[in-house]
DNA sequence: CATCGTCTCGCATGATTGTGCGATACCGCG
DNA sequence: CGCGGTATCGCACAATCATGCGAGACGATG
């Protein structure tokens, strides 16, 4: 590989300003890159692409996934659509899997802590921009179970559900409620209430929707 | 963590015999694990498993994917089912992508080289027994490429769903209450309320899980 | 037999929903 | 200019839910 290559253009969207700065000197300061914008939202940034040649388009982006506004997920289909070539790097905290996924569904190509040493960013970016991701081990963990989850339709018992709490699920999905659950089940309403108490904890949600979402999307029954 | 914790048993099935041994050395060599055993088939690995005690039972297998008689494909199939706690690593070497894909579809949760140094090897073993996963960056990319077309589903029916509408039906499918969606989009819980009365009545149902289920389901959004 | 996990049931309270019944305002269209 | 569709906001009340706390029964496992 050439030395003299032209750099490439990465975009950064990041709504701390401080920490904005920060990365974007990290980011320029490395040869092969230069942090040609940065904004604090996405929306800003979509209209700048289409005020610009597209010889000034970004080749990377890096995003957080945690903005005001339009929130990340939704900036990634955005930008997928107006910059069909550009490669989407999450940044993002620490435990925030499921967003995570979920990002990645819509086309993200790696993911990178906040917290990551401002040279693990940098070849991160270097990274994702010659073909390759960039994955916390332990999102690439899920990453990989949920992909042989649905390479496998055979019915993997998931987050340690019971025979019980996955038949309570399955009338969730259903729209039911906790009565009517109770009386197709033909036991207390208290019982089916312990028994969701349970699928949230397990599921690490707190409300029928967020229950409902995670069953389906992750084909846990 | 402890020091004193014991090593972790791992099994190496590789065909090379002078690799397979020093592989299983450099295992070994590490305090944190131990290479209880390595094989240069999986049939004969399988044959093991039944004769001894649980206690004794792998908890990480390294694979190589190119075996002779039955395919490393097959071979985690077999394993992840009388072991079903069971971690599998891969062994290959470079340029098997779509077998590695197979692979990871089949259950795999990491993918080694065998050129990678013996300290990587040690590495990737304790990253992935520990509910990570490892996976070279090229590889994990086309994981990537390949869960974001499965996420991406085709046309689809509607409802009649206002541009609002959708907007809202999705901060639902995320299991968000109505005031968190209010605040969101920056209005009155009023009218996020009315929103989702006009949804319910579009969508024939009377509930939000009724409704988060039936989006997912028929791939509303 | 003691412990652990599961299923069962209960109460209480504050938060959230579902729904009926309004109202104002903007916009496009005939 | 009315009219329909959409988005906005409001109130009120019953139903439902989320959650903390506690507890008895049963089977499996060590």
């Amino acid at each position: 590989m050439s030395v003299t290559a032209d750099p490439l253009r990465v975009w950064l969207i990041e709504d701390q300003a401080a920490f904005r700065r920060t990365v974007a000197r990290a980011l320029s300061s490395s040869p092969a890159l230069e942090c040609t914008a940065h904004f604090d939202r996405c929306e800003t940034a979509l209209g700048e692409v289409g005020r610009m040649r597209p010889s000034e388009h970004p080749q990377v982006i890096v995003l957080d996934i945690g903005l005001p506004g339009m929130s990340g997920i939704e900036g990634i289909k955005a930008f997928k659509q107006c910059l069909p070539a550009v490669q989407i790097l999450l940044f993002t905290v620490f435990e925030d899997e499921d967003r995570v996924l979920q990002a990645i569904c819509a086309g993200a190509s790696g993911y990178l802590l906040k917290s990551s040493p401002l040279r693990e960013i940098i070849a991160a970016v270097q990274e994702v921009a010659s073909g390759g991701a960039s994955i916390h081990s332990h999102i690439a963990r899920r990453v990989l179970d949920l992909l042989a989850r649905l390479g496998q339709p055979t019915a993997t018992p998931q987050y340690g559900l019971t025979e019980t709490e996955r038949d309570i699920l399955k009338h969730l999905t259903n729209g039911s409620s906790k009565k009517e659950i109770a009386s197709a089940r033909d036991t207390s309403f208290h019982t089916v209430s312990t028994h969701i108490r349970n699928i949230y904890e397990k599921l690490h949600v707190h409300t029928v929707s967020g229950a409902v979402s995670k069953t389906l999307r992750e084909r846990l029954l």
